[in-house]
DNA sequence: ATTAACACGTGAATC
DNA sequence: TGATTCACGTGTTAA
């Protein structure tokens, strides 16, 4: 190759003043396809229109690529997609559970409790309702919580015979905590 | 905008003959220039270079988020080695949790460990398991835990320092009852 | 007025 | 050879 060099001015006159700048502009264009050219890996031909083709087509590709992997894990039993924002932890000391916490009990029927829990704080409190629930003969049923922001958010499904009592005790072991008792009615 | 129409030839002459070829060849590149800017989901500025720019940023990004999902991937027909012919390690201290538990520990970084649960027993091995988390210095940052038809389904996400060596202390106190304990790489 | 970004036509090189 | 691709200098437009 031995493009023009010498054909505009034999002599080193030039009419435009952005020659240079336009000399950079190219040169900055070039290398974007180069860089392109080096990024994706099916070339089909080294020109500029078919090097933008194929990177076109590559990031088609890849987006296709990232969407079904991400479906892939996310049929997984659970998955670590979601789990950027992670938590800055608020690492404060903790109370026991006379704290802000909120915790609902509801009396489902004479077997059966539900347990709503609201607070600030993070989970110290959940080993100790959970410390309780065990003493006091309960098994767990169900179970959905979770921090989010600092803010817990807790229920809590428990079984065992005479939960009406056992209700009234968790009152007594709790009693800043438990906000309200209340009952279901069921036949 | 009203750029050149009419300069070179007022009546229609051109000296070259590759005129309208260099048109479609230049409209062929805009073209492609405008669809990477489509795909590409951030353009900073509304210019070829730029555009450019931005794709190329784009297919390193998607480059390297494939390559971490594939990794994640990649990390599952792990899950069942471990546990087979465990060192039958002589003298540990017997199992707490010695049922028919299946318990998959993954070590999401430093400080987070995922456990899946999933047992033929109820909810006894569940306050055992709580147990152990509180002692280990692990704090709940998410458990959705239910039994149906007398299966139980768990998963729970802990959080504290050191989770990579708690995690081994999790598999001494449990040794019969961990199936696997996976890294998920992290940067 | 200065600059950056384009589109244009053209000649040369490559296939 | 034709057809493609490229690099170049220039004029024009908008910020």
């Amino acid at each position: 190759m031995m493009k023009n060099n010498s054909h505009p001015a034999s002599k080193g006159e030039f009419k435009s003043k952005n020659l240079v700048a336009e000399r950079k502009r190219r040169i900055r264009l070039k290398e974007r396809i180069y860089a392109l050219r080096v990024l994706v890996p099916k070339i089909t031909k080294m020109s500029k229109a078919t090097t933008l083709d194929d990177a076109v087509d590559y990031i088609k590709e890849l987006q296709n690529q990232a969407m079904k992997l991400q479906d892939e894990l996310l049929m997984l039993p659970y998955e670590a997609g979601d789990c950027e924002g992670s938590v800055a932890s608020t690492e404060e000391e903790k109370p026991l559970l006379n704290c802000k916490e909120e915790v609902c009990v509801t009396l489902i029927d004479a077997n059966e409790l539900h347990i709503k829990i609201t607070s600030k704080e993070t989970t110290n409190g959940f080993f100790i309702l959970i410390d309780l629930l065990s003493n006091l003969g309960f098994e767990i049923v169900d179970i959905n919580w979770f921090v989010f922001k600092g803010v817990t958010t807790g229920m809590i499904c428990v079984e065992g015979v005479d939960a009406a009592v056992k209700a009234e005790d968790l009152r007594k072991l709790l009693p800043e905590t438990i906000k309200a008792i209340r009952m279901i009615s069921v036949d």
